[in-house]
DNA sequence: TATTTATTGTCTCAAACTGTGACAATATTA
DNA sequence: TAATATTGTCACAGTTTGAGACAATAAATA
């Protein structure tokens, strides 16, 4: 990494979820060498945007254009920069080069991602020995203040769910009513009664009801949705 | 201004509202012989917490400590910055010294913040000519993306209202209800039932009522409140 | 002093919304 | 053909919300 490409003292982390069946998980890396897990971060451009800069990180990563991604805070805290953590990770990558900016203090701005599970091909990146996905209920400790970002990010996704459907975005382009549900259910933490849990959404005018496809399980077939708007 | 002394590319800005009667307000600063109007910012020193850099901003400009303060949104594209105002605004203050890193890139953590408007001792910064109160509905155009920024806040205080009764920040420690109702309704833009106001406001068990006190109007006489928790 | 006026605190009624269980419909298995 | 599991929808009760009504009351007025 080239010391003068990016601006000093500003980090992005991203807290990327996705959605197995049952449960939420989230994308944690393992820098090379080490016990180290860290939430997928990376920094910005001289000439980058900062969107941009994290969007660039996830496509890297995950391989995914047009991630459904918003920005939710920026931690700014001066003990949040940990210069013995980054040190260490760096030694076991070989040696501290001339990136010694690496040691200095970070801000760090904050997004989450809501991506399919299914879409994604995983790439570590070149300090990494592997960037993979976590049970939300079974993650490892995770350096920095990492965990305080996930903790908010989750309170964050948790409080704006009901806006523009963004449950959805956890899901292939077509699902049921219950896939929907699961995902509520998940990131809710706390089971939903089923009729009320349709009304509210088709309420909102936001899915497109498809054909039925018959599941092959031995009981009526549910309608497919697609999200529209 | 001490170039070793903060964080480069990194900037804070802060919508402040205060409420004067009937209408919503927020501070805006006046650059020194110019006409450019900015909202209130200012730079994070090199050991220091980013939100304690806010704060010492809003004491040196309000005198006040304790301010109700929240983070919202962190601005971070290549084109906000406009080195040519920058450099006009350093120009018209006795020219550019070594402060060259201000006419760089920044990304800015945007704040905003609610006051008390009658307990402010509002004091302009060294390069301004002015800081002062504006209605909102007959603000100066700003530079760089504070309209922008502001459009952001205003959105965020709406849609956080609710949420912890955080409108009486903008109020004195004792109030009637009608006072708190205008304060709504100036930042919500509309008008609002007086008898729902009251039932909802009451339900939410955070203020205190404490005696009446003749108010010299003619007619029956209001509670007073505080807020408690 | 009695009356008028403006505003307050509270209530009631209806409308809208929500939580819950129920029921018929239906795709597959037995 | 019957049994089973799950779906789409509805009915009902309970709760919340919007809106107006009414008595209480502090001061001005007659």
């Amino acid at each position: 990494m080239n010391p003068n490409e990016f601006l000093k003292h500003i980090a992005y982390d991203s807290v990327v979820f996705g959605f197995s069946g049952e449960k939420l998980k989230i994308l944690v890396m393992k820098y090379k060498n080490t016990d180290y897990y860290a939430l997928p971060g990376g920094f910005v451009g001289l000439e980058e945007d900062l969107n941009s800069a994290v969007r660039r990180g996830l496509k890297e990563r995950t391989g995914l254009d047009n991630i459904f991604l918003e920005q939710f805070y920026t931690f700014g805290n001066v003990d949040r920069s940990k210069p013995e953590f980054m040190r260490a990770i760096m030694e076991a990558n070989g040696g501290i080069n001339e990136s010694s900016w690496m040691l200095d203090r970070f801000i760090s701005i904050a997004y989450y991602a809501l991506i399919n599970y299914d879409d994604v091909e995983l790439t570590p990146d070149a300090i990494s020995e592997s960037c993979d996905w976590y049970d939300l209920d079974n993650l490892p400790e995770l350096i920095f203040d990492h965990n305080e970002i996930l903790e908010k990010a989750l309170a964050t996704l948790r409080s704006n769910l009901e806006t523009k459907l963004m449950g959805v975005n956890l899901l292939s382009t077509m699902f049921t009513m219950k896939d929907l549900q699961k995902v509520y259910e998940a990131i809710l933490g706390e089971k939903l009664h089923r009729g009320a849990f349709q009304r509210k959404i088709l309420g909102m005018n936001l899915l497109k009801r498809h054909e039925k496809q018959f599941s092959g399980a031995a009981h009526k077939a549910p309608f497919l949705y697609s999200f529209e708007k």
